[in-house]
DNA sequence: GCAGTATGGGACATAAATGTCCCATAAATA
DNA sequence: TATTTATGGGACATTTATGTCCCATACTGC
């Protein structure tokens, strides 16, 4: 459950973890990369990329878990149950641009999650939305429209940001204070 | 240079704009749609969209025109230049959920608009840019971000709250109340 | 050096999307 | 009714991504 390297041996773990890397980099960009894109990404051969996923769909499952492995490591990392709302908020806003990428590829497709809505992580469902919450019941945050909104709203934020600054419009160490800016006060003065 | 419509008659006029319109609806769902899936949906043979459009690349050209087209459309009814820049704020952002479909296809995928940055309409470069530097010469907005942000922002948040109505999270009579609310005001109470 | 492992690359078959061509037919028009 | 126009559908070649197989070659640990 923690992991997937039961006894995988030195090789194959590092070249199974630059492949999804490349894949999730990839793909993030452009959904419909080719697995010739990929490997090349990766430095590997495309056999040795069958060898390892079978098939296209069984990389995109394994892109899609390892994505959330990333995102969840980075969210627990930031410890959003401790210490005043919005200080944790700004620890969210950090962990989320830290992988951006990930999110990027998860959530640039909407079709990519399908599934995926509620049915999995029957445990700590949401670690956003249990900040969202707390913040509100606590009158930190506005509570008049839906902590689910919210949390979506901070993703697009991030997700904006980060494509700005893959495209060169906003320079990378900018992006969670501009994030943090807009999403905490709005735009108006 | 005001519209296509040269001296193409009746019936030929319409099926190109069901299948434009089609177009737009299939592909803003999902990016790899095949061209018969779009004949499908357009109600047309797969000859006939061949007839209209000679190509894939074609067909995308002519439905991001007329998606820009209708999005303009959309922005000129929206007299941002009248008024004081916050209500000219939302009713631009009333305008774009409007022509939320189009949008989503638009901006759904970044590639679809990759060399059109600056290159096109030399001619009001970007209503909503004007408008917000507007707003932030006015002091009514934030003017410690750039303009470019703020616009990228909304159409974040407009997007994602389209996206979520979609997918029955939020009524969609909420959506502009609840982008306007975020938007202006951010999350802090 | 030797066995086992991991890899890259080529050859190949397959499936799917695309683009072209042609013909029959329905609809509009004279 | 006769003619033009627009269409749908089938047949076909082409292209491209995909998946499989195989072999030569590194690299690893003994």
């Amino acid at each position: 459950m923690s992991g997937t390297d039961t006894q995988e041996s030195g090789a194959r773990s590092r070249t199974r973890r630059a492949i999804l890397s490349a894949a999730a980099s990839v793909l993030a960009r452009d959904r419909t990369a080719t697995l010739a894109d990929i490997a090349v990404a990766a430095d590997v051969g495309r056999s040795t990329l069958h060898r390892y996923f079978p098939d296209r769909d069984e990389l995109l499952k394994a892109v899609i878990e390892d994505s959330f492995e990333v995102l969840y490591e980075s969210l627990t990392a930031a410890a959003l149950e401790d210490g005043p709302p919005l200080e944790a908020m700004r620890r969210l806003v950090a962990a989320l641009v830290d992988v951006g990428d990930r999110l990027q590829f998860l959530f640039g497709d909407p079709r990519t999650l399908e599934g995926r809505e509620s049915t999995e992580e029957p445990d700590d469902p949401q670690p956003g939305i249990a900040l969202i919450e707390r913040g509100q019941a606590e009158g930190v945050f506005d509570a008049e429209v839906s902590a689910a909104w919210i949390e979506h709203a901070l993703w697009a934020l991030v997700y904006t940001a980060c494509e700005d600054a893959a495209r060169g419009k906003m320079p990378r160490h900018a992006i969670t204070a501009t994030v943090i800016r807009t999403f905490e006060k709005g735009i108006l003065r």
